[in-house]
DNA sequence: ATCTATTTTTAGCTTTGTCTAAATTTAATT
DNA sequence: AATTAAATTTAGACAAAGCTAAAAATAGAT
């Protein structure tokens, strides 16, 4: 397993190639900044080695061992995101640019041992999900705050996008993982919200909304 | 700096190539299990970008930039060994692969946090100093067990050979950093040595005594 | 001082992962 | 059903890092 190889089963991954869809071998070299003739050359080589499933001009799924394999870096990179921000002081829009690196670690003892220290987490500092040793996932019934309906309210657990300038925003405004938030009104101009959040009002916008997970709590 | 740069850097420091010594592409292909000619490539390339002289069939010396690229590839290292151990209870002979690969993650903020959360150590795991920040090495006075007279004694505080089976070995035998360790005799014959350690007698071959080093306290 | 033996370098080839430009296939539109 | 636009693949090239085999330089021995 390459670094290169290992990063485009994770592409894969996130762009949904493990519910054995297929993506476009243009949707993957979009999302990692590459040229689709690019990774036309390593969906082959993938397929060579039993990884994903290619079909010529049609796209690529993961196959059970990809999905396994692709998995298991995702595993890593969220466990070293836990690390960096629950030992080493790293805020959360810190975090990706490290793990992309540190997933690639060869050490399945390494792994073990850090998952023991960080006490078995089952979120990363964005929220998303650690798949366990054996690739599973916890789903959580999450919705986006701009999805649950006025006067309901919910606890804020994970973020949809996950970029440095959201996160910057997200902490600018005291907008973190674990807030009660409540939505008091809608505006039908703009799509925006006027929420209570912490025993303060105020007002986001609709792009804020859709890119915030909630968990429902009435 | 690549990665294959870096190992070229940390290799011929470890040579001596850090005082202004010439190493010859021969010492260096063995010392890293690759060919001459591939050294010679090398060398070039980092000539090039001013980390070593290179003199044509003369060998490689590092230049002052290079010995402080050397020096904090090796600090990443060691520090990575401590974490290991102190953080992960890896044994002291599993950490130096892992620790390969962990030097080359790029993060100044990672390695200067990883340092406060060990305490700002100043030994590896097998007593080999950690270069500071700023590239500077704490010295210690410190002998090879196989060069102090008979009746005198010292602490044992590092290993010169870092083997895997070396480092079993004194486990096995409950050699480790920190004990005490006194010189009672030595046999002409074989170079072996009786010593005392701990309240124990013991024998060991000259080859043990010449991989352990002691410092000195009386 | 010359001649070997050894060391070191050069030249040319390989692999991995990427690219560009051209060719091909698919999909959309009439 | 034919045509065109878009997506995808192929072919050929390149850089990095390594290798082998041949050539060149050095050092040691006579």
């Amino acid at each position: 397993m390459t670094r290169s190889e290992e990063n485009y089963l994770k592409t894969i991954f996130h762009l949904g190639g493990g519910d054995s869809k297929s993506i476009t071998t243009n949707a993957i070299a979009e999302q990692m900044e590459t040229k689709p003739s690019s990774v036309t050359d390593m969906a082959k080589k993938l397929s060579e080695k039993g990884l994903v499933d290619y079909v010529r001009y049609q796209g690529v799924s993961l196959t059970e061992v990809g999905v396994k394999t692709a998995l298991s870096i995702i595993r890593k990179h969220r466990l070293w995101e836990v690390f960096l921000v629950k030992k080493l002081d790293f805020t959360w829009d810190e975090v990706h640019e490290v793990a992309e690196q540190l997933e690639h670690i060869k050490s399945e003892k390494l792994i073990d041992k850090l998952d023991e220290l960080l006490d078995f987490p089952k979120y990363d500092p964005h929220g998303d999900p650690i798949p366990t040793k054996d690739g599973k996932f916890q789903e959580r019934d999450e919705k986006l705050l701009s999805e649950i309906p006025i006067n309901s309210q919910g606890v804020c657990v994970g973020v949809k996008d996950s970029s440095v300038p959201f996160l910057k925003f997200l902490d600018k405004n005291k907008i973190a993982l674990g807030n009660t938030i409540k939505v008091l009104d809608k505006e039908d101009f703009d799509n925006s919200l006027r929420i209570q959040m912490e025993g303060k009002e105020m007002r986001i916008s609709h792009q804020i909304a859709a890119n915030l997970y909630v968990k429902k709590n009435d």
